[in-house]
Formats: structure tokens, sequence, C-alpha cells
DNA sequence: CCTGGTATTAGACAGGTTCTAAGTCTTAAT
DNA sequence: ATTAAGACTTAGAACCTGTCTAATACCAGG
């Protein structure tokens, strides 16, 4: 399995420094989203020395080469959207502006698959650019 | 313009002081998704004396009696996922736990109507909690 | 006018992330 | 094997967002 972490790795152009595959490691083969911190935290316990900013360096390593992906869904960093009614929101990736889609405009379907949930809220989280006009 | 922001504070049950007023009239005008530090940015232009811990107060206040809603979308803190693949998010409010809802379990229909944006990745973000079995 | 409760303030504090400067490890060429 | 260059890691400082605290200022009702 650490064979795999670092054919992996190589594939992608990624230099396999011990620290690197102890990281991929844990989170290659985890079921949850783990934060920075948890990893440093699960990491930690198998290689004691490891220090934050390698934990910082790898994971955003990893990203670039697209070995993982960041979710910004968690509690954190916040800003406030005076428009109540629900509504969908596209962000541009290269400003980080956020722009308002009508929630007429999309529809989700097939919702009531999710029967294990009770689903107060939705809405759609659009990444891309805005097309010059 | 100020009085209508008066009327609806008190509508809402908000004690009107400079402040909240100030605060309201900024937040409640705007076209952007500000941060609270945009906010402070903003409102000190006007307020000089306001501090930093009155802005959370007052979007927080705003946020508790409805008149403006919280996003959770910005860069900020953060979490990963080894999934490269499409996939949506169900977010337990309870817990924070995050967890991976198909692709195909759900669908968004009506994309190509975003005539203005090239979106190059989209996703349903559902937010409730889970049914216990 | 007084009083009590509410609102505001400055600054301390805590968590997450990035930066910096220094040190260590690898690699490839000798 | 040796070494130099570059890549990688480290500890800690620094920064930003957000909350908390204790003290002060404000205001509505008696």
């Amino acid at each position: 399995m650490k064979d795999d972490v670092i054919k992996i790795l190589g594939e992608l152009g990624i230099q396999p420094s011990a620290q690197r595959i102890a990281v991929a490691e844990y989170v290659l083969h985890t079921d949850e989203h783990p934060s920075a911190d948890q990893v440093f935290a699960q990491v930690s316990a198998n290689f004691p020395m490891i220090s934050r900013a390698t934990i910082y360096n790898t994971l955003n390593l990893f990203v670039e080469k697209g070995l993982l992906r960041m979710l910004h869904i968690a509690e954190g960093k916040v800003v406030f959207d005076p428009r109540m009614s629900p509504h969908h929101h596209f962000i541009d990736d290269e400003t980080g502006a956020i722009q308002d889609i009508d929630w007429h405009q999309l529809q989700v379907s097939n919702l009531n698959s999710l029967k294990a949930f009770e689903v107060s809220d939705y809405q759609v989280i659009l990444r891309g650019k805005r097309k010059k006009e």
C-alpha cells in the first residue's frame, strides 16, 4: 500500500519524500473530509517530527497536482448576503467574486431520492469564469 | 433611505442604534457579498470610531433576526477530499459532518441558460440533518 | 433626574493559514 | 565516495478571522 502511494505520487510528478508519503497514505485512504489539522494529528501519530508547515505545503501541493480537491464549505470565513430568498451562487475563480444566480434559473431534480437526510436547505455552487462580453 | 433602514430594523425588533444603522445602510444596499472585514472597512469610512466587535455583533444579530444570510463559501477554513470525480455534498448542521452524494443521484438542469459564465465546475450543497434510522 | 439594562469599545485571546530564515536531505556530476 | 545545487522540511513568527471580557457609554421607563 505504501508502494501504491509512491506510484501515484510518481505519476503526478511529485517527489515522494517520507513526509509526503505519510500524508498521502492517510489522506487517500480516509472516508472523512479532513481539515489540515486533522491530517496533522493523524500523520503525527506515525511521524512525530513532522511540522505543520509541511502538512500545509504538502496538501497544497497535492491540490495543485490534482490529487486532492479543496472544499470551501466548512465553518470558517464567512460572507454575508442581504438577499434572503433562496438562490444559487457563481464564484469567479479568478477574482473570488460571488454572483447570485436566480433560484428559478436552475432546477435540481431527484432530491427526494435522499432518503437518509432531512434537507432543510440547498443550493448549487458554480465555479468558473465570467465570459468577456 | 436612512429612514427606510430604521423602519426595517424596527419591524424586526432591532434597536436602531447609530452603529447598527450604519452597518445596515451599507450591507442592505450592496451588490457585493461582503466579509465582516469589508463591512468594517466601508462603515469605518463614515463612522470612524466603530469597533470591530460591534461589526461582528451587529452582523450576527442581523443574521439571527433574518435580515442577512451567512454564506460559508469563501476562502478560509478548508477541508480536503480525495475523491476527485465530481459529486455533491451534504452537510449535517448539527455535527458539521460532510457526506458525499453520488453525482448521478441528483441532476441539475438548465445550466446552459447561464450565458454569461463559463462554468468549469459545479455541485449541489445540501444542509440539514441526517434522519435517525 | 436616576436607574437598570442594553450597546459599544479596546484589547486580549484562539484557531487556521501563510511566511521566513535556517537547516537537512537528494540527486547527479564528478 | 565527494560535493554542489536545488528541493524539502522545520520551528516559530506573523497575519487574519472571529470570539470573549471587562469597562464604559448610552438610552428608555419610572
